[in-house]
DNA sequence: CAGCCATATCGATGGATGTCAATTTGTTGC
DNA sequence: GCAACAAATTGACATCCATCGATATGGCTG
């Protein structure tokens, strides 16, 4: 129900190239960081490993849940982090939440490195 | 004067291919969430990026205090963080610390992503 | 040696975050 | 409609972390 998700840009100034050199400004490095902090977590590595590697590069929750020793609403928690971040695309089929990598999305993510 | 820096596996247990599939072990995983967790500040992120861009591609710490506007002690802790993680390398010249990218660091961090 | 300067380290503190137990929501089948 | 199941949400709690002020270390210069 919440209207911000995917990964919208926050800023609602778009001036400020800050230093005049090619260094990051502060919304540059707080959205960057965004999804580094998404990534910043083994667990949720786990579940993107999983998922990537998951029969139609689709999982759901009970598949998820298991191997990572970790309780339903943790793993559930960590998977709507993902969602959020732009790395995860859920979608609904019947009692069943099926979770796949957004194309791209870790492609991008590593991009962000390089552009720093 | 810590003996464990510039990346280390702490892995002392080689086995445990996980799942059988390709997905990561948890010990694969946690190494490699430190990296990313090390990326996961937007100033360390700004303090890359300026250390990039700087001169001779390296930049002491009175150079990086100003532009993000905090403390010293803070911008030291981040610059350790990041040294500890493998992406900047520091040298004592005289009383100033020198801090620079560490060549191919940002490449393989980019490259941990790749083999998710 | 005494003072100054740049940097690192320490201790404390407020806020973010991962985890769980309990509950709620939504869907399928009887 | 009701029981059963999958998943999401809520609230609580413990831990981690970014930040700061104060202090320590180490080098330069008078």
């Amino acid at each position: 129900m919440t209207a911000l998700q995917t990964l919208e840009p926050v800023v609602d100034d778009p001036c400020c190239t800050p230093s005049g050199n090619g260094a990051l400004s502060a919304q540059e490095a707080q959205q960057k960081a965004l999804v580094f902090k998404a990534l910043a977590d083994p667990n949720r590595l786990r579940l993107l490993s999983i998922v990537k590697a998951g029969e139609a590069g689709e999982a759901c929750v009970c598949d998820l849940t298991e191997p990572l020793d970790l309780g339903q609403p943790t793993v559930s928690h960590h998977l709507k982090v993902l969602v959020d971040a732009g790395l995860l695309h859920r979608e609904k089929r019947g009692t069943w939440a099926y979770y796949s990598l957004v194309p791209g999305a870790l492609e991008d993510a590593a991009g962000l490195l390089a552009t720093l």
